[in-house]
DNA sequence: CCGCTCATGTAACTGGTTACATGATTTA
DNA sequence: TAAATCATGTAACCAGTTACATGAGCGG
């Protein structure tokens, strides 16, 4: 049995948490993060739900309102067993390591600038950044008010990641002062 | 003139910071890392190497050692303008933002485990982690020690995340222990 | 001389992406 | 009734991956 792509599991495991949903209820998740890790395009989703269906994972019934045909999808049994065993199965040094970060990886070049280049681009992504963390901080109070310990960690973590960033930067710009 | 890809840049980037050099050296780069964004396979190395001396952003000239052939790249002045334009076009929020995070992925369906499953999960998470921390603390103290402040900067960037998923999975821990 | 590492490369695949297409429903 | 949004889907593409192939040079 073919293993779950990252994307495969999170679609099972939101339609696990929401379902009985449509496919474009499980989009609207992605859309609406202030920090997204998938675009959540048609593109993706659909073809996954698909996936995940002939593969028994989930199950479907038709759910139409007026005219419009649509589907709502819930998780099956071996479905959740996929998922957990896709859960236990996450101690590889991938899950726990770094992650890749864009800002990071420019960071390495930064030297190539002049000296004037490079703090205006480290001062806009400062700016950028407390703009960011204002719009992950409101999705994390609006979280802990759900009191779902699991959606409140995982904004959480999305926000202490910011924070350490914003740390990092700080301390950067001190450093490039002086170079 | 299409846009430079992540890898793209980064590798354009090592050739200007090491050139001149061989894509082997290049390789070695992501495959010694401990915090690999990349896999640095050679799947994915020569290719980008060749697309970038056809676009012209690196030159190469040969180098035989021995009856064994190998080419030696550096950076052209063209490739120089490419990756300025892309450290400096670089203020969009993918930048800035949260970057995906297996780990965090999975937080999000901890739900779907037993209490005593979850606990010993994050248990290896965090064990895990410790090891991992001392890995990229032993590269960071090696970059510290080249004066290079780009260099170090990295490194730095890398640990201070992996402490606040530290401090994240502790705040985790405690709160699990109760749910 | 056997096995390991150096070094370069190709082929097939994969897991997404963007862009496009279509039609129903709602709102201004 | 026009524009926006809901909702579902397809097609073409793309940037990487793994796996494989090849051969030189070197250490035990």
């Amino acid at each position: 049995m073919a293993r779950l792509s990252e994307l495969e599991a999170v679609v099972l495991g939101l339609i696990w948490q929401d379902g009985p949903c449509t496919p474009y209820a499980v989009r609207q998740v992605f859309l609406r993060t202030p920090s997204p890790q998938w675009s959540g395009s048609a593109g993706a989703i659909y073809p996954v739900v698909q996936r995940l269906e002939t593969r028994g994972f989930i199950r479907s019934e038709a759910h139409a309102q007026g005219r419009r045909k649509s589907r709502r999808y819930r998780a099956s049994t071996r479905g959740l067993a996929a998922l957990k065993k896709w859960l236990i199965h996450s101690q590889q040094d991938w899950v726990v390591g770094v992650p890749p970060d864009p800002m990071r990886t420019r960071y390495r070049f930064l030297g190539l600038l002049s000296a004037g280049r490079r703090r205006a681009i480290v001062g806009k992504w400062r700016k950028n950044m407390e703009r960011h963390i204002r719009a992950v901080a409101e999705d994390f109070d609006a979280r802990k008010k759900t009191g779902d310990p699991f959606s409140y960690l995982l904004a959480r973590g999305a926000l202490l990641h910011l924070f350490s960033r914003r740390d990092w930067l700080a301390e950067a710009a001190k450093l490039l002062r002086r170079n």
